[in-house]
DNA sequence: GATACTTGTGAAAGCGCTTTTATGGTTTTT
DNA sequence: AAAAACCATAAAAGCGCTTTCACAAGTATC
């Protein structure tokens, strides 16, 4: 921190010998100015190592080359979402590309009314926002808050109530279709599955694929084979898994709506000495890194994270452009197979 | 999207019948204004809805209420690094208390000279930076453009080359001396060592941290069983550690100086059908949240990302006040003992 | 009852830009 | 050769705030 004094417009300006204003065209790169003036002016801005001060070109021209991602999570809870992180990379690979900055916004504490990401959207200092689909996302409050704002913005999930609004989220549906249809072809008949209920629509989507690729393939929908967790963690699912495997009937396979809640199965299986795959088929939906880590690894949906976040940025950036964009993305997921999936045990 | 009209501060002062530094003065709250004034304004304030503009605050205050997060890493890196992912929560978290809102800047490409995380750092547009320790974050030419700097910044790592700054950094010899003494406590006499040369001064530290508890405790340092991993990734141990185990002499513990590359000599043991600790032990470094859900679990020295992180704010907010503030901050690791260690194999 | 402090408020300057408008100087048109 | 059109640049007007300074009214001091 050495107090040296600010280069601001002007220094370039006198030292090229023409106007701020000619220095602010030569910038702004838009009018025609004269070739032997720009290689002054950038002459100037070179030596003089200056870098306009984005807070005055924000005031001056209402733009600020910063984009907001609104996260109506608390930090900690950020950590332990690794979807959220690879949405985060994504985001930040495309506006780096396009020279534009990421400015976060967290939740103070859960359900805080007044948290800062509120103040931040109302500040004017962002060009527009990717928000994340969370319960609280759907606060009728958070909504109204940024209907009336002067900037696009994008959600990261489902939309929200019946406003219309632009939202890239995965094929969920489609993603339980297909990993239910290869545990039916695995041989297996009872599947139980792992939900969390009224949290993200996308939980609603699986369930849904779910029962319609039973229903497709003319197996019966037993909703004791359905078990809501509570939350998306491995403690949740550990705890509740226990309601399925307890059973005189039990599932041959275990279909948890998210890898963290699979890998609590798996834990579970490992104390009670089930062994995976041959005494019980685990399976899960995301594919984060944990998932290939896991022990056996996790066959599971894999969600482009990363992919999601920059689609979310691109869909973003076309309504700054003002251009006319299709008011949904849905990007594709992917089966994994790994090795926690197998045929059913024979009967005994 | 809707065309609000913006609401500035002569809004508010001609609701409150006041002028507009009255209002700026009750916002601020700094210098004292009657208390009946001040309802007046707070009532316009909260009936016309209105949030200041930060970007005209910045320009015209000099302060911005941001912190620049400059990470020289490319967005993707910051996906397979749960440590700079705990590092980034407790930052935002202590932030979010102070009501200041984080900007993120990363390196467009690995080694790019005009990333924009360079340019952010010279825009006016942040109060402060906290700027993650990498190979790339020793370049004269960053710490030179840091220098040059008017706001102060904290580096979350060690300190960069003779340049007196301030820094938060984790008790890496500490703890990898911690390591190292359980392990010998264990019966282990030879401790093989999977390190990573020239990449983070941690991995000095840690290596110095082993070679100091094995002179103290009177055992030899033998160079064979330090071997250089290359890069910090599973992979990387995976394909690096055979050096260590397919010696006739193999070490009975393989001390990884990280988690990651712990979790892929989990991988090499069993995939050569060596037990995991009955016949060699694996430890790691950091605490990641894959190493609790590795198989075995991961006995490991945690380092606390998130504390370490709330702690460069709280530096940073220190020399914001201008108080005088230690220049350095060590926090303290912690041995975590899972299931992956144990005694050494008896001689056959 | 005149002088000296307080207190609360407003006028005005300025922060560093962008953008609109004005101003000369050239070139082209009639 | 005068009028019209075009360039390149500069002057000036904001953008929405903070902050300094001046001012008026009220209170205390002698």
């Amino acid at each position: 921190m050495i107090e040296t004094p600010k280069v601001t417009i002007y220094d370039v300006a006198s030292k090229a010998g023409v106007s701020i204003s000619t220095v602010s065209k030569v910038l702004s790169g838009s009018t025609r100015v004269n070739e032997v003036t720009r290689e002054k002016v950038l002459s100037a801005v070179s030596q003089l190592n200056y870098v306009p001060s984005l807070a005055a070109r924000g005031i001056a021209s209402g733009r600020t080359s910063i984009i907001g991602l609104v996260i109506p999570y608390t930090p900690l809870q950020l950590l332990y979402d690794p979807h959220l992180q690879g949405n985060l990379c994504g985001i930040e690979e495309v506006l780096n590309d396009h020279d534009y900055a990421l400015l976060i916004a967290t939740a103070n504490r859960e359900h805080e009314s007044s948290s800062s990401y509120k103040r931040l959207l109302r500040s004017n200092y962002i060009d527009g926002a990717v928000v994340m689909e969370t319960q609280e996302s759907k606060s009728p409050d958070l909504h109204r808050q940024l209907s009336q704002q002067r900037y696009p913005w994008v959600i990261l999930g489902y939309p929200v109530g019946m406003v219309p609004s632009y939202c890239v989220h995965a094929d969920d549906l489609q993603g339980a279709q297909r990993m239910t249809e290869y545990l039916i072809s695995l041989g297996h008949r009872r599947i139980g599955m792992l939900q969390v209920k009224d949290s993200a629509y996308a939980s609603e989507e699986r369930v849904r694929g779910y029962r319609q690729m039973l229903a497709h393939k003319g197996l019966p929908y037993d909703e004791n084979l359905v078990v809501d967790s509570g939350d998306w963690t491995e403690e949740a699912a550990y705890s509740s898994v226990s309601q399925l495997l307890e059973r005189p009937d039990r599932p041959t396979a275990v279909f948890a709506l998210n890898d963290r809640m699979a890998l609590g199965v798996l834990q579970w299986a490992r104390e009670h000495k089930l062994r995976v795959p041959e005494d019980l088929t685990v399976v899960g939906f995301d594919d984060i890194p944990a998932a290939a880590a896991g022990f056996p690894p996790l066959t599971t949906i894999r969600q482009p994270s990363v992919e999601m976040g920059r689609q979310s940025v691109k869909l973003l950036f076309k309504l700054l452009e003002g251009g006319s964009v299709s008011s949904r993305v849905v990007v594709g997921t992917e089966l994994v197979v790994r090795a926690s999936s197998g045929p059913p045990p024979k009967k005994v």
